[in-house]
DNA sequence: CGTACTTTTGCAGTCGCTTGCAGAATTATT
DNA sequence: AATAATTCTGCAAGCGACTGCAAAAGTACG
């Protein structure tokens, strides 16, 4: 209800000067700031007072976009990037995207045109077309989990990270390395499928290891398809002594489909995942560990540090990942492999 | 960079014009709107303009305050309502309190005043003082999974829901029953943890069994905490047959611990879960599924919908639960009652 | 006490869009 | 064709803050 102007009349100044003393800019004596506050106190006006768009260019608050916000990685960036923000005063909004029609409208800037100071882009890389959109904008855009030269990025080594992960099986004596991979089609065109699974296959190369083709299956990184196509790939001949699963919770499907076949993990089968799902340890599941949170924070951190120089080159950052080793693999005996 | 006026100017018409066209209200001839959103087209101005909070006096946005927005529960809410709002066209402001010092300035709002057309609150029971402010910012409050007099609501029936899940371990035979309860000194002051509780103990008390206070141990909802507690509680004489855990992270904790204790589930031990988690399949955990997801958008459309009429009567929603059964649990023999 | 600085403050314009009102253009009626 | 009824459209006044400019007030100094 109390706006600048009851301030302004309360304390028997101009609602300028209540503007000015609010924010601290500029000279305001020492006693009118004091009425001012005690003014502002009274009417339970807020004491960093709502920004105006209109006014001031800007909005104070910062797009999150993201194609699943409920999926763990997801809300873990989201709520490291919060944290940041809301610390440095800044607001989130959010814009998920399981369904595809979303996207466009995104991406073409009918949603975000004004709304926002500057995009986070968690996991879903956009097109060059609609990458032109969202830089033509003319607002800060940093992304997660990939990186594009024409904007910074915070991401890990996914090709690295799928190596070393894969490395540990092959050091473990496994020779028979299934793969649980993304769906090469996906709808969002996510870079990390892609990425993972040439961090595996270089892995086998280095190690003079043969790919089977058949030893491959693919799943949207959730549980459900993957145990799925898990099934599928335990009905088929020659069966892998371990998989490399994209995604923990992929890993944890291919666990149960594991178990619901009789074989026992890690004695019949290993299975490492990625990512360092919360509830990794809980299934004692070996996976690489990625600093979710941390990449929320400093992709928030980022950002802001770009509004307030737009001028700075974009920069991309990348995190170091996390061999955690647990009990769902183990290492095979010569004459197993 | 395009705004309204250079549109108007492209089209020939007055920024009014283009506003109205827009918009879609009033009159503007066909040929008119069509040249004006040629215009727009060609601009690349969004057809669904940028709203004007000082003109319009609303944002057309919605804020969301959980306190924990990376565990499941509320990410699924907020999908939920997410999903609602974009569809009818408001932005969502996501408010995350998993600081406790976030919380005062949340509630005395600092925050929140003119940032927001409505509020959606999950899980987090404001004080009577709060609830002033609240209510005092002038705009619609929602509430999920929790209800108050003062305004709507969405939630499940935890204590029936409860009574119901405990049935079925009485039913299975069970008599010596434990309880793995939210810590009754919880900050946020929840109150599942005492309604799910409550629920508990009333089937105990229409069973006619006795409750045993070293039967309940407490844990913060996460799995961690509750695999500790879980320590604590195998460790005591007279070990329960089943275990209610008043949420699914707790049982997947609890499972977990006993596991570590060389205890079968379910054979050595029943465990029962609360809410429907992603994961209970995977676990096989058998749960009280509440629906978390349709929870969210209920509010959303419930505050949409206060929003247009402010005058309606807050009414409170109670959502179905479902018990899931699964094989965390198992029917006991009379003799090993 | 008058002059020259500084600091403080208010006026008024601005931001980008909405909207009441009334005049203009179009269509209908007689 | 003149008048009335409608439908469009533009003008201008907001909305609620921010801010450049200049006047007002306060200080310093001779």
């Amino acid at each position: 209800m109390a706006g600048i102007k009851e301030v302004a009349e309360e304390a028997g100044v101009s609602a300028a000067t209540v503007s000015r003393a609010l924010r601290g800019f500029h000279h305001v004596n020492a006693a009118t700031r004091a009425k001012i506050l005690a003014a502002a106190e009274k009417l339970d006006y807020p004491i960093a007072p709502i920004q105006n768009k209109s006014a001031l260019g800007r909005t104070n608050s910062i797009g999150v976009v993201a194609p699943y916000i409920s999926r763990w990685y997801f809300a873990q960036v989201i709520n490291g990037a919060e944290q940041a923000l809301r610390e440095a005063g800044f607001d989130l909004l959010l814009y998920n995207f399981s369904q595809m029609k979303g996207r466009e409208r995104l991406f073409q800037h009918q949603l975000l045109k004004g709304r926002v100071d500057a995009l986070i882009v968690i996991s879903l890389p956009p097109t060059e077309e609609e990458f032109d959109s969202m830089l033509n904008l003319g607002i800060p855009v940093s992304l997660v989990g990939m990186h594009h030269k024409r904007c910074s990025s915070v991401a890990i080594d996914d090709v690295a990270s799928s190596r070393t992960a894969t490395q540990h099986l092959v050091n473990q004596g496994h020779k028979k390395i299934g793969l649980m991979s993304g769906r090469p089609d996906n709808p969002f065109n996510f870079s990390v499928p892609q990425d993972r699974r040439k961090g595996f296959m270089q892995a086998l190369a280095e190690n003079g290891l043969e790919w089977v083709p058949s030893r491959e299956v693919h799943g949207d990184f959730t549980m459900h398809t993957a145990s799925r196509a898990m099934d599928d790939l335990l009905a088929r001949p020659n069966r892998p002594t371990a998989i490399f699963c994209e995604s923990d919770e992929m890993a944890f499907g291919a666990m149960q489909a594991a178990r619901r076949h009789g074989l026992k993990v890690p004695d019949d089968i290993s299975i490492i995942g990625f990512d360092g799902h919360e509830m990794a340890e809980y299934s004692d599941l070996t996976t690489m560990e990625q600093p979710v949170q941390l990449m929320g924070e400093m992709a928030a951190w980022s950002i802001m540090e770009r509004i307030r120089k737009p001028s700075a080159e974009p920069h991309s950052l990348v995190l170091p990942t996390t061999l955690v080793v647990r009990n769902s693999t183990r290492r095979l005996s010569p004459n197993e492999a």
